[in-house]
DNA sequence: GTCTATAAGTGGATAGAC
DNA sequence: GTCTATCCACTTATAGAC
């Protein structure tokens, strides 16, 4: 049960952020979130319309939360190489998956375009940032002149994606960091073939 | 709802399928299954113990299904960069997302070794059979001596299950198609310093 | 084998007391 | 603002008729 020294609208919220990243949006019942709120059913209807307002407003503090995080590894210090690096190595609780990606997999979640516009507008602020990042590398010669930014930026946050669901698979995280490895091994800046 | 000329427990594994790929395992519920299969509760509670009974005979299926696509694939001619570059551009659904892949982040079935082992097996399999290819191309010269099959095959798989999930958020292929072109560009054999 | 009937519990929401 | 009471549909399963 979520305690804290904050209001009872704060906690719901929070609630909700956990049981939605432990169990998805079709997973988590209003009953399991006030109980872990410590709320009754009249706090979460006075606050929120219902169950879809109140996962909006979680969700949209998750997003906002990731990509903060996210922008904050690679807007830090290093080469371009370093930061994507730096991005990819970043501490993760692997087993518990992405708290914004897992929610793609939520049909009701997908089929509500409000519930879903975090998700993307989250997602496709990282994936610009790491375009620009290898266009910048492109500049400095560390990556090829051949690289296209905008792909390789969705190759590294599908990497991440896709490692959350092959070691959720296996119940390990040792799939998730054998496909960084790869990708950074692929990355790694060495001579380049003037095309 | 699911007809032909099956067996009803063959069309409550079908419809079990299709539900799960759709709507995971929680958000499936047996009377969906009921009404898509066109049967009643007695002939569920016939041929299955229960729900994750059914559920585990649909998951089988649908992972031996998905391993062998995967594998008539990589198993097919070509250089080993032609058949790694054949299993990514396999014509998908992107949007709706991996049959396998998805199950993952399904709480109780994660929580369940039995609903997961055939997730891990699958994903298992086709990791290796896609580590053995990389290793095939770098006896060949194809990829650099300094590169890990097992590595670049999980940077495979795991490109390939978050493209699922940045289509998705996206409601759009493109995400799915960028990463796969970022990936195969730093795939494709060029000269390789020898280390 | 397949059907309907039944049941205890939950899901999501409303009403009204305090 | 928060609580409890109430509501109806759904979930999962069992029982027993055909």
């Amino acid at each position: 049960m979520y305690s804290g020294c904050v209001s009872t609208a704060e906690r719901l919220i929070e609630s909700t952020r956990e049981l939605l990243w432990e169990r998805g949006y079709v997973g988590t019942s209003p009953k399991a979130i006030l109980e872990r709120a410590g709320a009754g059913q009249g706090s979460m209807y006075h606050h929120f319309t219902g169950k879809p307002d109140l996962a909006l407003a979680a969700i949209r503090r998750t997003a906002e939360e990731l990509r903060a995080t996210a922008e904050g590894v690679l807007d830090g210090p290093g080469t371009p190489y370093e930061r994507i690096e730096a991005y990819l190595l970043r501490e993760r609780d692997v087993l518990r998956g992405c708290p914004v990606g897992r929610l793609t997999m939520d049909p009701d979640v997908i089929a509500d375009d409000a519930l879903r516009a975090p998700l993307d507008e989250t997602l496709d602020a990282i994936r610009e940032r790491l375009a620009g990042i290898v266009e910048e590398g492109k500049e400095q010669g560390q990556f090829g002149p051949d690289v296209d930014g905008e792909a390789i930026a969705a190759t590294v946050l599908a990497t991440v994606q896709g490692g959350y669901v092959l070691a959720r698979a296996s119940g390990s995280p040792a799939a998730f960091d054998a496909g960084v490895r790869g990708l950074l091994s692929l990355l790694r800046p060495h001579d380049h073939p003037t095309v």
